[in-house]
DNA sequence: TACGGCGATGCCCGCCGGGTATCGCCGGGT
DNA sequence: ACCCGGCGATACCCGGCGGGCATCGCCGTA
């Protein structure tokens, strides 16, 4: 099965329609509709039930529209990894905003110590780091638990803390010295914010959508929303919101996370640097 | 990237040497040397050192043979899994001689359920299992923890039980009641079998390299080896071969294991039979 | 009944993947 | 020193296949 076969069944399978899906390919559509003809033939197997009106996947084209999204997907990995290992550099994922200080920090003690390479950050939006790095865009990135997920992954922990909420400067709760989970629970007028989860969507609610830090803080100065986050985002709050300890937050570690058997010798530095050897 | 210059350069890469690749891949030199040439300038990239005497891989192009095969085993995994979606029944591997009972009740227990399809048993050698399963080539696999890795894989467990020593019957040590490990420890007499690694090589040592159950009991009964099994197999034991409970052997599971995200309707039937419910 | 949307089919062409022959280079054997 | 042999690259040619255009067949709807 060639990659080109997979890129047009996947194609129509999500299009479920021959014509949008040989639009989408940049081709005619008689040629995919051969392809595919083609590509069922050889596998014995009958892929989409061409009703009348339109066109239904079979079981079969549901299997493999799953698994062919997943090889498709590395064989992407694959060509990124291997034109971005042909350059020298290391590309990080962080999350915009996120352990700024942290991030510089180990930039800075990795770029001191010897055979450095060039390392070009990637601001991404929340949870976007392992996207990346599974679809081999970036060889390391900085997560964090327990939001962002580590599964499948190698991971070096870096640093803990715990979290203060942020609250917009005039909020009643900003006076307070401390607050617990519960004290910020269901407030109507500061509705939790909706973070994307791994597949980009955000999930329902009455609280804002979020993208990014940026985002999120201007949000909270004005007035729309609350926040839970690690301490050291205390560094770079603006004056209009204000941070109180939440004791009973969940701490948060920041980890170096890569993909497992790609230790190459620059990311190799980068971890020396990172854990202080 | 289509799964044919992956195919191309991963046989190049493994040979190290562009006519022994070819002929491998059932094609002349000289188109092999384009497509790699061709493969090279549209990944920006060098990937083999051709000096005069011979080739060798650049650091890009281990890393395109490292992932490069991850990517055509789940191309190879795709194919497979929708071949066999398109027709019915089930793909189950278990041990050559493993679990004999275990497995013959499951699959009496299935077939007496509603809608049961065909379920196509398929013997293998140890450690075998996982691997078809990532290849997409059985449904289930019947395995047994401590000694085989459900890495990445969803498991149910079915049956767990202690391990008996299996010794030539004419030996000193058949004749105990029980045994603890360290009495079989360092046998002069009795070396240890040597179990196939992940990747179907075997570990150095002067035991027999096994392949699978009937050749164990073999060389067991011809007094060359012994080893530590399950209880259950004590139901097919032959008679020059005893078997001496292990007191302190770590007990032995059997576990279903399946890929995540493939449950189908047969194999969720089966994993109903096999749950009792 | 006529029309429109959609996938399949017929037909043609250009390109690319593959084969054969040959070259260029280098290293070793005599 | 020279020649030969092994190996990858290049030159050139060809056939098949992937893709485009035109059209058909089917069916649901106005």
């Amino acid at each position: 099965m060639e990659t080109r076969e997979l890129r047009y069944f996947v194609a129509v399978a999500e299009e479920l329609h021959f014509g949008r899906a040989a639009l989408r390919l940049g081709m005619a559509q008689p040629p995919l509709s051969r392809a595919i003809a083609r590509l069922e033939r050889r596998l014995g197997t009958v892929l989409l039930e061409r009703d009348s009106r339109g066109v239904a996947l079979t079981g079969a084209g549901r299997v493999l529209l799953r698994e062919g999204r997943t090889a498709l997907e590395a064989v992407a990995a694959a060509e990124a990894r291997t034109r971005r290992a042909g350059q020298p550099g290391l590309v990080l994922a962080a999350k915009a905003g996120a352990s700024t200080d942290l991030l510089a920090r180990l930039l800075a003690a990795y770029e001191a110590g010897p055979g450095a390479v060039p390392v070009d950050v990637r601001l991404c939006q929340y949870g976007e780091q392992g996207r990346l790095l599974r679809r081999g865009e970036v060889d390391v990135a900085l997560l964090h638990l327990p939001f962002d997920s580590t599964a499948g992954l190698d991971t070096e922990e870096l640093h803990t803390e715990g979290q203060v909420a942020l609250l917009p400067a005039a909020h009643p709760l900003a006076a307070r010295r401390e607050l617990r989970l519960a004290d910020l629970a269901d407030l109507p007028d500061l509705p939790a914010p909706r973070y994307p989860r791994a597949d980009g969507t955000h999930p329902d609610g009455p609280g804002p959508a979020i993208r990014d830090h940026a985002q999120l803080h201007q949000l909270i100065a004005l007035g729309r929303t609350c926040a839970v986050l690690p301490e050291s985002c205390r560094t770079q709050l603006r004056p209009d919101v204000t941070p109180v300890p939440v004791l009973d937050a969940p701490p948060v570690t920041a980890v170096l996370a890569w993909p497992p058997d790609s230790r190459s010798r620059p990311l190799a530095a980068l971890l020396r640097a990172a854990t202080g050897g």
